[in-house]
DNA sequence: TACTGTTTTGTAATCGATTGCACCAAAATA
DNA sequence: TATTTTGGTGCAATCGATTACAAAACAGTA
């Protein structure tokens, strides 16, 4: 039935008579060649369903028009998030996605970036994982020269470019946000402080009990990993205690989800008498029977803005490696029923979902 | 500082003065090759950190060794579940998986096969988009001789194997289940009964109303999507009336959870007066603060089959295509306290999140 | 007509690895 | 010693497309 054999410029060349340099610069809207062919084998091309061989082009040109994602789980909707963004931007310009999961695991990673290399992929973005601390393995990238940027995650590594949101602010804000609500013995849910985000999130927060001379009590500032248990764990021994908070920042959603239901347990009024903001604004905070506020990371364009960093990389080859670009994205407040005391809710657009 | 040039064949073949083909064989441990050549020049290869091109490889033998996956959306749990389970499978024989997603778009979707055909990936694995009607786009994959395996959601074209799960029997399973607890009056929330999916779950529905001898109320059949808002706004339309439901049984856990969310807000006892099951195992399902009944679809174990399913038909050349596979997975009944008047609760596990 | 200048096309090398066939040397056999 | 066998290598073509350079073909001019 079909056609098993696939058909190249020489089958062209040979049915018209031409060489197959006529023919691929034909194709290839060389402006040497006479109206006259280019019509011919546009139309002998079109006859015998030719489609250019890519294998052959990627391994002349080097280039093989597809990209490596490494994210530590697909199935986050802050990661997926990220990668939409970065297809929506580099699909029209002909390259494939390949998407890589380090599970947050240093070894898998490094895996993925030896098959991404072996692939001789055009550049690799990626969001490093949770037990990733040496570097060798990502300096391979550069050693091979293929475009790296971080997003979200990142290591500083000198001519590394990198997009991500500003979470000092995002700290700031949540923050902030409760003071204002009139809290103040704000407990704080941090993650892991040897990455960078968790500690940005911990320094805005902090800053932000300091400008509104809110003291700091160190027996409020727990740290949590980003599960709904720890977050469950952590709002069942403040509660034993005495002198227990008035509101709950917490660097997780997943960890501040399971507060809430802590919370609910214990009989605790949300909001009003304990605010909880999460960080991430996952979907489901805005599903929950008490919707959560949160911090939205605006993944999208973080991965809009990565891809778009890495074209310029691509085309500005004159510029020294060296110079890398960092852009910082403002986080968004979104204000839920979790934390506002007052009676404006924020609208919230129905999502599509099976 | 790194070496841009890369190492091939004939680099190692100059410095130890034999022919590149020597150097070939004996990186691919040809028997013909002496001991003594094959030593050295594996460890000349090591010293000039060789890495072989994929890209030649390919050109030459027409593979590719990564292979394309579509989905509608990849932060859905289910589907991001499967490409786990494709790639447990697939990377340790050294696939590549690239991941395209439809956003249930039929567009998108021929635009993705085109792209992966382009790109001559080894084979493709997919669940079609909800929009999918005309299967031509689908046929080029065949016409091109490409591997095809559709999972969950497929399309009858003879010679294409698939991994689905029973969805007539998920659906039976929930039904009787509620059956067991008491319901009389069970409403269904169907998807669009297009799909072979949700026809099978309706039709499951239906038989395990028969077998046990409960008239079918067309009344209580109502058409959602599966969205939220759809399971809300079901639940109001049927509390308006009279003869009200005490059980619903719902094609998708989004639509059930959102009737959940309703039927609090009416004050309305779960399970006590209405048990909720619905389809899929969505980990929300599991943190809900009523947490919710579901049939679980073995997404991780779909993917793993459906990866062998694949090596299994690039390595039966000489069976005819036309010999597809179909393998139907058995779903599982999960029961939690929506759905369930006795007092024996699984335990829920933790699960790692951010 | 002869010559110069443009267009247009062809030749052949190239990207890197694989492999059928031919060949040479050393070892086994007559 | 002459001859066959065998083990180990090299030559060259191949996968399909691109492109520098060479060579036609053609038009224009003296």
């Amino acid at each position: 039935m079909a056609k098993n054999e696939k058909v190249t410029i020489y089958d062209i060349s040979k049915k018209l008579n031409i060489s197959a340099a006529t023919v691929s610069r034909a194709l290839n809207n060389n402006p040497k060649i006479s109206e006259k062919t280019r019509e011919l084998v546009m139309k002998t091309a079109q006859e015998l369903n030719y489609k250019q061989n890519r294998l052959a082009l990627a391994l002349k040109s080097g280039k093989t028009n597809s990209i490596g994602v490494i994210v530590p789980y697909i199935n986050r909707n802050f990661f997926s998030a990220v990668i939409d963004g970065i297809e929506k931007q580099l699909t029209p310009h002909g390259y494939n996605v390949i998407i890589c999961q380090s599970h947050e695991d240093a070894i898998n990673e490094a895996n993925h970036i030896n098959a991404l290399l072996n692939t001789q992929v055009d550049g690799i973005f990626m969001s490093v994982s949770k037990t990733t601390h040496d570097t060798v393995h990502i300096e391979k990238i550069l050693e091979n020269n293929t475009p790296l940027i971080f997003f979200d995650r990142k290591k500083d590594i000198p001519g590394v470019s990198s997009v991500t949101i500003d979470d000092f602010r995002g700290g700031y804000m949540a923050t902030e946000h409760l003071i204002q609500q009139g809290a103040q013995r704000i407990a704080h849910f941090c993650g892991d402080l040897n990455l960078e985000i968790y500690k940005n999130r911990n320094n805005g927060f902090l800053r932000a009990l300091e400008d509104h001379n809110i003291p700091i009590n160190k027996n409020l500032i727990i740290h949590t990993n980003s599960r709904i248990e720890a977050g469950a764990e952590a709002v069942a021994k403040l509660w034993a205690k005495k002198n227990r908070p008035d509101a709950i920042f917490s660097s997780s959603d997943y960890a501040a989800l399971g507060a809430i239901q802590e919370l609910r347990k214990l009989k605790v009024k949300i909001p009003e008498e304990v605010g909880v903001v999460g960080f991430s604004n996952e979907p489901f905070t805005k599903y929950m029977e008490l919707p959560m506020s949160s911090i939205d990371q605006t993944p999208v364009t973080m991965g809009e803005i990565a891809a778009q960093v890495f074209l310029e990389q691509i085309n500005n080859k004159q510029h020294v490696l060296s110079v890398e670009k960092r852009v910082v994205l403002a986080p968004e407040l979104v204000i839920r029923k979790s934390s506002n005391k007052t009676k404006s809710l924020k609208g919230t657009p129905p999502v599509s979902t099976e």
